[in-house]
DNA sequence: AACGCACTCAACCGCCTAAAT
DNA sequence: AATTTAGGCGGTTGAGTGCGT
């Protein structure tokens, strides 16, 4: 190993106009393992003119040799960062003008959170940039309760995608969930509306269940977004106002619109492209602080006590068709949601918990329980049986209040539009 | 003016993978 | 075949900054 690489990156003779010049095997050793005579933090200038002295000289690549040999006491990969970060050539220091901030959108609508080859796609771009400028978009939109991509890239996506055959794609695309044999019919179910939720999330006024909701907030301020756009709290706050969001399911021509659709219409699309309008988000902020989607439909904002946030890895699952075209199969993750689909489930012995657990319902129901104190529901009771027990005893059983009737009933019609969707 | 909040950006950390030994 | 190593990637964090109250 040390002949191949000696033979294959000699150790360049160190310059002379490098500060320091050490090569000792004692702090070879010391820079090797000990990792204390290594410096962290923000680079100077000076340890910016080394490092791109070095590479000018001996080319990119061999870090550790670079680290070892130039007298930087800075690490391999800290080198390599900065050097693809900050210090080579050809790259945009400028913000995103708006052709790259729409590829962005469209690389990640395909590509998920691969920033690497979002970056190839972009000339002068680091995927860093890229990331951080994902993440400061995701966690503003998704404060504002507005959807992650316009409508049209959506759209694009929902009329490739063919919900009775989901695929399994190629990987390294691919969800381990969609290949996992542990994948279940809850699971397929909840991928076909995570695509309705990130198609046009009619249901995204339903994550006011959780704590720190609209209900308990309800006069909240309207909100300039960090692009200069503002939103304002939702209108949404009953189920007669999911019940007029039409519009929004005209949209997905190619998908299956059962009847039940039409229970719910759009008023106005959350995504707004112009941030000075004056119309404002239909689902606006009653999503400020909740998380109770975040398996489903929306992950409105923080992660769950306990929980990582972390994004999916892909959104959907790219593959190639017979024909070589390039199809999108939206994932059991979806655009929203930042954790793992069951991450903030109850547990298994949750004595709510049915065995056909269907992830978001249940544990909305799991909420509306908590909210009206009703522990009433076999831990055996079926999917069916739920919606049995919402249709004909649940109301009548508790004097629920009014957001807590909403809840049941949001929880109804999302239930009956997903098996409707489904298996109806 | 002081404070709090949100945003941006740079950098680090941990994991993964491929290549080398 | 198993282990080691380097490089790459994605997630996270913290400092600095600006804005609103």
């Amino acid at each position: 190993m040390v002949f191949l690489c000696g033979f294959l990156f000699p150790p360049p003779p160190p310059p002379a106009s490098y500060p320091v010049v050490v090569v000792s095997p004692l702090l070879l050793m010391v820079g090797k393992g000990g990792g204390g005579s290594l410096k962290k933090g923000p680079w100077t200038s000076s340890e910016d003119a080394v490092l791109v002295d070095y590479v000018n000289k001996h080319g990119e690549g061999n870090w550790n040799a670079l680290h070892k040999y130039s007298g930087l006491r800075r690490c391999g990969k800290s080198c390599r960062l900065r050097w693809a970060n900050h210090l080579r050539p050809n790259l945009k220091k400028s913000a995103f003008i708006p052709e790259e901030e729409r590829a962005i959108l469209e690389l990640h609508a395909k590509l998920g959170n691969k920033w690497a080859r979002m970056a190839a796609q972009l000339p002068g771009r680091t995927d860093n940039e890229i990331k951080n400028y994902w993440n400061t978009r995701l966690k503003r939109r998704q404060r504002a309760g507005l959807p992650l991509y316009p409508p049209d890239i959506m759209l694009h996506d929902a009329n490739q995608y063919t919900p009775t055959q989901p695929k399994v794609a190629d990987p390294p695309h691919d969800h381990p969930l969609l290949n996992s044999k542990t994948v279940t019919s809850s699971s397929i179910r909840f991928d076909g509306l995570n695509h309705i939720a990130m198609t046009c999330n009619p249901f995204s006024g339903l994550s006011e269940i959780s704590g720190g909701s609209v209900l308990n907030n309800p006069n909240q301020r309207l909100k300039r977004l960090g692009d200069g756009s503002f939103v304002q709290p939702s209108s949404i706050s009953s189920f007669n106002d999911i019940k007029n969001t039409q519009a929004c399911f005209n949209r997905t021509p190619t998908y299956p619109q059962p009847a039940i659709w039409d229970l719910f219409s759009a008023q106005a699309f959350p995504y707004d492209p112009d941030p000075s309008s004056t119309r404002m988000s239909a689902f606006g902020e009653a999503l400020v602080g909740s998380h109770a989607l975040v398996n489903g439909i929306f992950s409105a904002s923080g992660p769950l006590p306990g929980l990582k946030l972390e994004l999916p890895s892909s959104q959907f699952a790219e593959s190639v068709t017979t024909t070589g075209l390039s199809t999108v199969v939206p994932n059991v993750n979806d655009p929203f949601a930042q954790y793992p689909l069951t991450a903030h489930l109850p547990k298994q012995t949750d004595s709510f918990l049915s065995p056909n657990y269907s992830g978001l319902l249940e544990s909305l129901l799991h909420e509306a329980q908590g909210m009206s104190g009703i522990n009433s529901l076999s831990s055996s009771g079926s999917s069916s049986e739920l919606t049995s027990f919402i249709v004909n005893g649940f109301f009548p059983s508790i004097q629920a209040s009014n957001s807590t009737q909403r809840v049941v009933w949001q929880v109804y019609w999302c239930k009956q539009a997903v098996e409707g969707c489904y298996w109806g």
